[in-house]
DNA sequence: GAGAATTGTTTTAGGCTTCAAGTATGTTGA
DNA sequence: TCAACATACTTGAAGCCTAAAACAATTCTC
């Protein structure tokens, strides 16, 4: 097998277990999903609130898909949606009192596992790895751009 | 913020966005989706074809889901659902003719895509970063035991 | 052997995700 | 001005995914 193949097959199952891990965390503590989860921190980071749209670029997700979020988060008192008075066809989002309560309980508790889960690697590996992932990152973004241009 | 959690989003991030690219082409190349292709992929690796309990297990998915997606590859002709003799219990899927052809030819294109993606990265780094994430991957294995054990 | 526990699969209910089509509002230029 | 185009969101259909419960076949134990 190619050593590209190996090491994204390694990439991926490491994403992964962590994530899945989180996932696990968050749905057995605070009965909650990782996109619930994503969406209160993208709103967390924008004290005015933010569009549908805004934070459909922010998760990398599509519309229809933060509509769908949107609306059982507020059924559960978390965001809360109010139309833009500057644009009507925006829908503003905001962090209730108890969204704002709810998330920063989670958000210790996610960086709490975050730094547990990466304890066993040493502050120059920690370095290392986030400096390699960075020219991953940035060696795909070329290759992206290359295959973008024909 | 905390170094680890920098590093989780950037693992997360470079992950995605190689997995999304994986499964857009997927979609627009093949009309096809991961999941699956990840099917296909397994019992393309065991001649004699694996239970749906095999596949569950490798794919790393709920039983459910497999039986969900085995009856969706089935009606495309892709793979053959075939009770066990051996254990009437179990049910053993195979790629048919048809299926092994339409991976192979999915699977080379795969290839080629993760090659091109880690192009960008020299043959030491892509070295250093396969070692790296064995550490973080060792480590991760550590804390999620220790905490198993509680 | 009969009953109990285990194993393999399916079903059910619900959430997440996408794409495509539809509605409403906003912008622009002939 | 107003028709055409663009933008912001919602809806609907389909697939992916999980956990829990239901079902069926096998194995274990007495």
């Amino acid at each position: 097998m190619k050593a590209e193949l190996r090491l994204w097959l390694r990439l991926l199952t490491t994403t992964t277990t962590i994530e899945a891990e989180i996932r696990r965390r968050l749905r057995t503590q605070f009965n909650t999903t990782l996109p619930r989860f994503d969406l209160l921190a993208a709103l967390d980071r924008a004290p005015d609130g933010l569009t549908l749209g805004e934070v459909s670029a922010r998760m990398m997700v599509t519309n229809g898909n933060v509509t769908g979020l949107a609306t059982r988060l507020e059924s559960e008192g978390l965001v809360a949606r109010r139309v833009d008075p500057q644009d009507r066809r925006a829908v503003r989002l905001t962090l209730t009192t108890e969204g704002q309560a709810v998330f920063d309980t989670q958000s210790a508790a996610h960086g709490s596992w975050i730094k547990e889960m990466f304890a066993g690697l040493a502050p120059e590996e920690r370095e290392a790895l986030h400096r390699l992932l960075g020219r991953a990152k940035s060696a795909l973004q070329t290759a992206l751009e290359a295959e973008e241009a024909l």
